[in-house]
DNA sequence: TTTCCTCCTTGATGTGAGTCAAGGCGAACC
DNA sequence: GGTTCGCCTTGACTCACATCAAGGAGGAAA
């Protein structure tokens, strides 16, 4: 008799490499939501009730406030989100905002403590998961004190395409203002530092974008261009 | 009979909760070893042989090549460097220079991938200990996106010192050209802003800084100062 | 003492991104 | 249809920080 989310569960990285057992658990404490676009799904100062795991659609989490915001990432399918928070009982120390219709799956925070101590395999896994997200951040640290806003843009829209060579088509996740702040700078200076990337085979159309090149364009991020 | 090196873990903030259990097996693997300033421990792009633990002294993670060096972030005695690498097994995103001489534990990466997949009380420490690390760099990334170089100096002295109220003197980590980069920008602009600062209560002598208020200096960061 | 470093500071000037302000464009609604 | 509203773009101007260039202060070695 198997539990009708484990499929679910199945779906999500930090829980897809688990045994049977493990999953079995925490479909035990799992539970399916919906969501819709231009919603909060939490708050920055907020206790933390559950950890959230995107089957479908996704969020923006942004810290501060208003003026003050600062995008960190786009979150989508089979991410998850406030295992940090979750796991030292820490208020968030940020808020999320959904960028489209979707469900996730929610893991109550208390008993995933509970639960983090008892199951070795899950809490590797949270270890290892934990361990990506590090490495990402100290990507994107690197990168906002070492290139400028073009540089900027032409390698987040590299890493939004799923290709790694050739032409590639990709969708923003998000609107163009959240995306300025991802990269950490204004709406204005993205909209303009869209136009100089046309002369690296960028085309833009709404929020959809098209990359002539990728090799070009991780050229042009590389470069020192003096 | 109780392994020498337990009091030296007991010091790390990683493993310091952990049980005697796990102290032990750690014990068994790990080395201590002396190192000096002004040289590096290990490199960007090097494959994971260790986790560094450090007793006394201290390192600073640097990301970037030269004149695109990025600092990370400043550690000392108690903190540890190096597990999300070790865990995934994937090569270093930054490289250690250090700021001083001393002495770390040295905790073989592959020896401690089998024990975290056996041992409980390590995995789910690993992962509290990953998600402080998470929480410091959102802040860190907050803070580079919403606030001036002057803000970014003053929260940084800030949380240089032990104390959070009142005056306070405290010892920058590294170089002053490390700090700057640790806060995104150039010791000439590092230079200035601390003689801005000094209208604030920061006085400055070498490497040494005395805050007068640290209050006072709170407010300041906090300020919109339009 | 001298030279020769390296690190830091200071001043003059440059520039990338921010700010302010106006308008375009599409979606939703009456 | 027309109106309104939110999102994006564009242009003119500003400013925070970078760059370039010239010392100064301290330490190490001869």
């Amino acid at each position: 008799m198997v539990h009708p989310r484990i499929p679910f569960l199945k779906k999500i990285a930090l829980f897809a490499p688990l045994p049977d057992a493990s999953l079995e658990r925490l479909a035990e404490i799992a539970g399916l939501q919906r969501f819709s676009n231009h919603g909060y799904l939490f708050r920055e100062g907020e206790e933390p009730d559950f950890i959230y795991c995107f089957i479908e659609g996704g969020i923006v989490l942004v810290g501060g406030v208003d003026e003050r915001e600062a995008v960190i990432e786009f979150f989508g399918p089979g991410e998850s989100v406030l295992l940090p928070a979750a796991l030292l009982g820490l208020p968030y120390l940020v808020s999320a905002r959904t960028t489209s219709d979707g469900q996730a799956l929610l893991i109550p925070a208390g008993k995933l403590r509970q639960l983090i101590d008892e199951d070795v395999a899950l809490a590797a896994q949270c270890a290892r998961m934990l361990s990506r997200h590090w490495r990402v951040l100290i990507g994107q640290i690197k990168e906002i004190k070492t290139h400028g806003a073009a540089e900027r843009l032409a390698q987040f829209l590299i890493s939004q395409s799923e290709k790694a060579t050739g032409a590639a088509t990709l969708t923003l996740p998000g609107m163009k203002k959240e995306v300025a702040t991802r990269l950490g700078i204004k709406p204005e200076t993205l909209s303009r530092t869209l136009k100089k990337l046309r002369d690296y085979g960028v085309e833009t159309d709404g929020d959809s974008i098209r990359i002539q090149s990728i090799e070009r364009l991780a050229a042009f991020v590389n470069s020192d261009h003096d």
